[in-house]
DNA sequence: GCGCTCCTATCATTGAGTGATAGTATCTAT
DNA sequence: ATAGATACTATCACTCAATGATAGGAGCGC
């Protein structure tokens, strides 16, 4: 599940235990929490105990989920992260501007996280998606793919597997690659029904003040509602968007 | 910070760091942490290099803050938390019918923990407020606490210092221990500018169906738009979304 | 310059984490 | 009922990773 260094070995297992619930999104059992992380069943008991006892894993009578104590810890992160404090002005003024829901993304290991959204007019979901967890290979990921470090884009790429999109399309290696080069070229992406069907969303990078990437912000639609030369019109105030939040920074 | 137990020591500790980054909401040093928690500035270096690199910790200019790799781990319980996922459509019902903002919390620890809100049609403020972190001694904290084991009961009062409410009253233990007995004589309880000035709020608890206690379930209202008599009108209402999640769970 | 604080790196010691083993509980199938 | 899975809990000797004292840099103010 993660490097197998000697150094810290026992937090890192903890912390592999945590993810390991945490990406799992159904409750799951103590053997199974074994066989995932590869951990030694009394290991991973002794682990869990430990998670349990302070509340960040929860024992079911379905399995162990995750447990409340790491609630302060998001509502934290929010009040701390400069990037979590200033998106959410500027997502409504793009969502004022566009009617479109707009969302801001950050890097975390080998995926991407959502860090803050503002709802269009006409709400899609309920539920609070903040944390929701996205790769790096289909839609707006390809921008933070993009512009990673080199050896670092390399290494995720040698591990890619071929995927069929939303659109039904099968993106292989070269695919992937020639997005990634119009991404950089162009400045920004425009996905059609990658990630999930019927969806036309457009994506750019945000940047720290001395260049470093510090992630994405983008625009979602419908299909039926948007077209592609709509969307594109819209690509100036994404990118002074994306400036806005730069300058903040 | 924690009991100093020497059994899971590695973990305990790991974890005291990140709670102790997780209640200062600014950024904090090295050297603050390691006094804070008490531990030896070689150890409290040790774990937090091994925080940073997994995207628990974030190093910025300014000191220590929580990194982005908690925020899946809050959005997974959100959809793991039976309590979680069944209180929205009741909190829902329960501010449509007060029009007034209403939450659910559990306890964690010695403290308890906003789960889920539904905001009144006139919203207070407009940050996700869910994770928040508040006291067991004042407003709607009492009735976690008044129904909490007698043993552990009587560990939290033991360390119980007078604090002065928003209201300018001064509450000893005496007349916190007066305020638990009506929690459980009445089965609610409604307090007046305790936690925060001018506000009136009425919190009942929620039971699970073998009769523990799950959390609690609250309205909140400004004194000068509702008074105390309107909001006793509301008790059978509160009473009443209570039992709703008890069927649920 | 000196002194102070904060952070980083090194390394011998040791005791906490480890994992094999055995024991218990629960369920299904026959 | 009995057998036989499967899932979980408890125990304990070994050893290797966590520990913390120490020393070395980096930055800041006086």
């Amino acid at each position: 599940m993660a490097a197998t260094n000697n150094q810290g070995r026992t937090l890192d297992r903890a912390l592999d235990v945590l993810e390991c619930v945490t990406s799992t999104h159904e409750p799951i059992t103590l053997t199974e929490i074994s066989r995932a992380t590869g951990l030694h069943l009394a290991t991973t008991q002794r682990v869990i105990g430990q998670l349990v006892k302070r509340d960040y894993l929860r024992n079911t009578p379905r399995g162990y989920t995750l447990g409340p104590q790491v609630l302060p810890m998001s509502h934290s992160f929010v009040l701390q992260d400069r990037l979590a404090l200033v998106s959410p002005s500027v997502l409504s003024a793009l969502t004022d501007h566009t009617s479109l829901t707009s969302s801001v993304f950050v890097r975390v290991a080998d995926r991407r996280v959502l860090v803050s959204r503002v709802e269009a007019p006409n709400p899609l979901s309920y539920q609070f998606p903040v944390g929701q967890v996205l790769g790096l290979f289909v839609g707006g990921g390809k921008v933070m793919l993009a512009h990673a470090d080199e050896d670092d884009r390399e290494r995720l790429l040698d591990s890619y597997e071929p995927v069929t999109l939303a659109n039904g399309r099968v993106q292989d290696l070269g695919a992937l690659r020639a997005d990634l080069e119009q991404v950089r070229k162009a400045g920004y992406f425009l996905a059609e029904s990658e990630r999930s069907r019927d969806s036309l969303s457009s994506t750019a990078p945000i940047w720290s003040p001395d260049d470093r990437l510090l992630g994405t912000i983008n625009v979602v639609a419908n299909s039926g509602d948007v077209g592609r030369a709509e969307l594109e019109e819209h690509t100036s105030t994404l990118l002074q968007a994306s400036r806005r939040i730069t300058a903040q920074m």
